[in-house]
DNA sequence: TATCAATATACCTTGACAGGAATATTCCAT
DNA sequence: ATGGAATATTCCTGTCAAGGTATATTGATA
């Protein structure tokens, strides 16, 4: 469990990433999941496992069935890496900005 | 080019990550990247090669030199898909809130 | 307890991918 | 034209991860 790799890693394989996709509609059983998108039960246990390992799920069993949950946490740490990035953009919008108030500028006095 | 899922296996190789985080600061020929990360070259070909075809960089030939830049589509769409994740926290914490008032209010009464 | 449903795990096979080393390509300078 | 620097590409090899199938595990119920 841990890092931004481990969630990229994670997410980058189709099944997985619907999978979180599924979840964002609520918990539901590993029954229900493979149902949804067609896998097999073990495939999608051995998916969940690895969502789970990566912290992006929790399980809460209930009897026979396993209940699986959406976590935030490494959704949250890719979301603030991606922040620099924001920030990065922004201020090139801002540049640009700035540039296009030097042509304006520039205009007046020609 | 394009998709979610490139993008993430674009990025879920710790070479490849680092080169996105390096870029940050500004373009870079294969060199630089490829000695900055203790590279041989042409493995950062290779990674640069993936990244390129992901769209996340753009080549700029100067001579004998190729100049990769970060480019921003690949990482916006990313940003844009995890909006949705956004939402959802807030939504719960609005609920966790409402909850919490409820609360305040019985503790009024008794 | 025998059985059944839901889920996890083990084992096998296959395909994708990353690194290493060599080689091809492109451009400049002499 | 020749040689040398920067980069891309090719080929080989080993590793790892995903699917398939069978089996173990766990809990409920008759």
């Amino acid at each position: 469990m841990g890092g931004k790799l481990t969630t990229l890693s994670a997410l980058a394989e189709p099944n997985r990433l619907q999978i979180v996709e599924l979840l964002r509609n609520g918990p539901l059983t590993v029954g229900e999941i493979a149902n949804e998108l067609g896998l097999r039960q073990p495939q999608a246990s051995k998916h969940l496992r690895v969502l789970s390992d990566s912290g992006l799920v929790e399980v809460h069993p209930d009897a026979n069935r396993r209940i699986y949950r959406l976590r935030a946490e490494p959704l949250v740490e890719l979301d603030t890496w991606m922040e620099s990035f924001r920030r990065m953009w922004e201020e090139r919008f801002d540049r640009l900005d700035d540039y296009l108030r030097v042509l304006q500028e520039k205009d007046k006095k020609e």
